[in-house]
DNA sequence: CGACTTGTTGACCTAGCTCAACAATAGTGG
DNA sequence: CCACTATTGTTGAGCTAGGTCAACAAGTCG
């Protein structure tokens, strides 16, 4: 194995030794765990649309996305709700026992490094630094969870347009390269963010018409005035912690 | 020891060998792995707004409320918002990196049974059973908050309100007593709700009027008729599953 | 009993929903 | 490559749930 291929790259080619991305997930484990590990989380390709096991059985999906996103709709009768959005970085933990029929479904081509929550948990049976580790992130995630909804909650329409846009800004991309790839269509950003499409587009536009984004086409977007779009996401305490 | 002292009432008492409650977190323990366990966690009572540590370090409150409640607030400025409500039974896990300054305040006398986040670490350290009875809740804890959350963000204020009484209506209560305490203020619930106190009088009377609960004080309320409460809450997808 | 907090009710006002027309894209088959 | 269709996005004109403001009632506590 080449000690210089970009961890964050070449993951999923290396079929002999495959290298574990650098993740909180993988934090502090030994060399020799990391290749245990390693050699059972292979990365899973979904294309757009495509549905992903996440069902809260034992051969669910267990993972961190690498590129692409994962949508959770629930599918009632004609209408599809949106109800959270895991992008690139994300860990996508047990789901737990469901009180509504959620699915997961990949948004754009989505690559998952992951393996089946049955694999899963021998891992972390096996593991107890994995396991800790694991623990960590889903209570980060429950507090991003939390804040996240909380504040949605209680959010105009331009304010969640804002904090959505925000953190799509913050996605990893090529260094240099100021263009978003909104993702999704206005229909499930509305959806998303419990607003509805007519409202996500005139928002979207009044960002562009007060010059605070660019607008290039309908899904691909550039933050011109950060500062002002933290403004608008409303967030007064954002303001002492850090970002 | 008794053994026929009800365990429900009686831990606190006891402290020469406490008894563990019984809860999904302590499932599957040995009895002597419980009774070391049930050494280290105490019960902490609180008066009314009494402030619980539950900030994050190592000092901070981990453990199941027993009585009462938890309302975690963001306190900015002059004003707080109550963003979140741990009821009886619920588990107050690690509280995470935290992005805003959310405080935990207790409502009502409340008792908890826990003990510091260090002393509980060592404990998961410990028991290999109780990391995964935790880990199990934790993740269940994520899925209520998404449903919990999610659906707030989405609902009308009537909504709310019913599925916050409903909530309500199934905390543990003496048998055949159909008194609800709401236990907060209507500025209260309606910061919880992410609506004004005056819609929240508004819908409470509004149910009261329609016969669907009986109103005895402005916070003591009983449900006459849950089922069109359940349909109040605007929940299509319960009627699937098992509430 | 008075002062203070909490709750109720009414009269307005506004953000965002609804409905509707139309524009811009993206496929798709010829 | 174009015409044809379907999807997605934009924009305007009302409408309504819930916010705002304000007055008052009902608890509650010294």
């Amino acid at each position: 194995m080449n000690a210089l291929t970009p961890m964050s790259e070449a993951t999923a080619v290396l079929s002999d030794r495959p290298v574990l991305p650098d993740h909180p997930l993988f934090a502090g484990l030994t060399r020799s765990d990391a290749e245990i590990i390693a050699a059972t989380l292979v990365p899973h390709v979904f294309k757009d649309e495509e549905i992903i096991r996440f069902d809260g059985t034992p051969d669910q999906l267990i993972g961190i996305v690498r590129s692409g996103a994962v949508a959770h709709d629930i599918r009632a009768a004609d209408k599809i709700t949106t109800v959270g959005l895991h992008l690139a970085g994300d860990l996508l933990s047990h789901s737990g026992p469901r009180t509504a029929s959620v699915m997961a479904v990949a948004v754009d081509r989505t690559e998952i490094l992951g393996c089946t929550m049955q694999e899963f948990n021998a891992l972390l049976a096996r593991f107890p630094r994995l396991q800790l580790n694991y623990l960590d992130l889903v209570t980060a995630e429950l507090q991003a969870t939390r804040d996240w909804y909380t504040l949605l909650g209680r959010k105009t329409a331009t304010e969640r347009v804002a904090t959505l846009i925000l953190r799509l800004s913050r996605q990893p991309r090529a260094p240099e390269d100021p263009v978003i790839d909104l993702l999704l269509t206005r229909e499930r950003i509305g959806s998303l963010l419990g607003i509805k499409m007519e409202t996500v587009s005139r928002q979207i536009r009044a960002f562009a018409k007060a010059g605070v984004i660019a607008l290039f086409s309908p899904t691909k977007i550039a933050v011109l005035d950060p500062t002002a779009l933290v403004d608008a996401t409303g967030d007064i305490w954002r303001e002492n912690a850090a970002l």
